[in-house]
RNA sequence: GGGCUCAUAGCUCAAUGGUAGAGCAUCGGACUCUUAAUCCGCAGGUUCCAGGUUCGAGUCCUGGUGGGCCCA
């Protein structure tokens, strides 16, 4: 065999190049020796955890009387040697289990070129009886023994694992079969969405699928990403909510329907900020903004349930509770309770400005002070209210200034049939009675065009087709949004959205560029 | 975008401005029930990048890159 070539990048006497090195010769040896190094249709019988399931609570006599044979596959990652025997702990989706491993029982093929070449990171397929350990550890007492797939990099530490959290998100591949409370988190993540799903089927909506690049980005206050069609010569927007196109439908005759689907806002990233995120949005016609609430109480409370088994969730250093119905508070009460003005100051821009320049005298001059009792909500809110709202909160009654889409108040114009639902300090839902007069949402619209020709470019866009759809009659109808990036959040314990989503968005790794056009190429070393 | 902070071996971390180390992993050896196995031995470094100060920089300074937290 020809000298490797060394990669480029990697200098002589480089740590990691070494290392694959190594592993490389030892993958070209069993080659050599006609050992298949990536077998496909190697088959399993058992999971671990099936495994440990057929051993049950019995003792060593009783498994040493049972002849099953169990066939199983993991990611080798514990081996110990022992001169003619070992043991091994593979780990597949479902858990760990440990393998031992006799040079007697195997062979001396087997144990030589198959058991003493094998790697941590290693993929290994086994067929076995079962077995307790001396200790009483649940086994598989090995017969046969195969590599199942090589793996040339090196592991992390198998004591202290893989914490920087900026490798876990860079090589979730890794993190993921590392660090078991990560993988717990994505397979909690599955089982929210299709908590969901079951909660929204069971009540007869129907599940769709709306554009994500629109012609005109609509439903959100939102910057979007804009991208362009080369056959059609024409700009779209990835999109920033699906509400528009799902109301849509609601005028198409789809009286209760859900999306649960990605949108698109290029905006900052943080903790709480992923420029695509997990949107849940649904629509019934002939239901009320108060039914939504009830709804969502139910919703929660049947997710949280299911995922967690029921109780208190704990969440930062709370304990969160899903399980009752929740606190439904008036904006304009909760922003008194939390400023401390009174009823009257809370209806009067001037005094909201008075106040806010009292905590913030830098912002005496600031042009981009409100001057509405609409945006005033919005300042004080977020500045006084939000971060004190833990236990599930509904917020309601939003200034319908701020809420294009909503339909107002009879009673009280001003206001619009609005509410957010907050937990944790997080806002994490958004329902309202839809506006479904066409001329009241023109208007709307139009305003926000305004807006945006003063320079708020978060402003809605014109989307005369939506008004057409309106102008054909949209039944009274109640819609609402919910965050399932930060429900996942809530309901496994990560203040960072970063660790509930599989993929985060993260700067380009110069490093990492570099590794890629270094790396050894296994395919072509063979000499 | 701003503030604070971090970046040293594959991983987890040390190192008063004065010879870059440890544990695990890796490599060689011993061991037929180990549990972070043990024992013996070896090897592994562009201290994120580019400048600067200094007799001397992983350490101090400036700029950059990437991450984390907080704020906007």
């Amino acid at each position: 065999m020809r000298a490797r070539e060394r990669p480029e990048g990697h200098a002589e006497g480089t740590g990691m190049y070494e290392f694959e090195e190594k592993r490389l010769e030892k993958l070209d040896a069993m080659r050599a020796q006609g050992l298949a190094v990536y077998p496909h249709g190697l088959r399993v019988t058992h999971s671990t955890a099936q495994v440990e399931a057929l051993i049950g609570g019995r003792d060593a006599a009783a498994l040493g009387e049972d002849s099953t044979e169990v066939v199983l596959a993991g990611r080798l990652m514990f081996k110990n040697e022992m001169g003619k025997a070992g043991f091994a702990r593979v780990q597949d989706s479902e858990g760990r289990l440990q393998l031992y491993i006799r040079k007697n029982d195997v062979g001396d093929d087997t144990f030589n070129d198959v058991w003493k070449k094998l790697d941590l990171g290693d993929h290994v397929w086994a067929r076995g009886r079962l077995m307790l350990t001396k200790s009483g550890e649940p086994s598989v007492h090995v017969s046969e023994l195969r590599l199942a797939a090589k793996c040339i990099a090196s592991l992390p530490d198998k004591w202290k694992g893989l914490t920087d959290p900026e490798y876990r998100n860079r090589h979730r591949y890794v993190d993921l079969f590392v660090n078991p409370e990560s993988r717990e988190a994505f397979v909690r993540r599955s089982r929210v969405v299709r908590a969901v799903r079951d909660f929204f089927e069971a009540r007869g909506f129907f599940e769709v699928e709306t554009p994500m690049l629109q012609p005109i980005p609509g439903g959100a206050v939102a910057r979007p990403f804009v991208t362009h069609h080369n056959a059609l010569d024409m700009p779209l927007y990835m999109r920033i909510a699906p509400e528009l196109f799902l109301k849509r439908l609601v005028v198409g005759g789809m009286e209760k329907v859900f999306e649960l689907n990605r949108n698109f806002r290029n905006e900052g990233v943080s903790t709480r900020h992923n420029p695509e995120f997990t949107m849940l949005e649904f629509y019934q016609a002939y239901a009320t903004w108060e039914d939504l609430m009830d709804m969502t109480e139910a919703l929660l409370g049947e997710v949280a349930r299911k995922v967690t088994g029921g109780g208190a969730v704990a969440y930062a250093d709370h304990s969160i509770d899903f399980g009752q119905p929740f606190r439904r508070w008036r904006m304009s009460e909760a922003i008194s309770e939390k400023t401390g003005l009174s009823a009257e100051a809370v209806a009067d821009p001037a005094a909201m400005r008075a106040f806010w320049i009292e905590g913030h005298p830098k912002d005496a001059k600031n042009p981009k002070l409100p001057s509405t009792v609409g945006k005033w909500y919005e300042w004080l809110f977020d500045e006084y209210v939000e971060e004190h709202l833990i236990q599930p909160t509904f917020i309601t009654h939003f200034p319908a200034e701020i809420s294009p889409l909503s339909r107002r108040s009879e009673a009280e114009p001003e206001v619009a049939e609005r509410f957010e639902l907050f937990v944790a300090g997080m806002e994490l839902g958004n329902g309202f009675n839809e506006l479904n007069d066409p001329q009241d949402q023109q208007a709307r619209f139009l305003a926000q065009v305004a807006a945006r020709d003063g320079g708020d470019d978060e402003a809605m866009y014109f989307d005369a087709d939506y008004i057409k759809a309106l102008s054909f009659g949209m039944p009274p109808t109640a819609g609402e949004g919910i965050g399932i990036d930060r429900l996942v959040m809530l309901l496994t314990g990560n203040t960072s959205i970063r660790d509930v989503v599989l993929f985060p968005a993260l700067r380009p790794d110069r490093g990492g560029a570099a590794e890629a056009e270094a790396a050894p190429q296994p395919g072509v070393t063979q000499g």
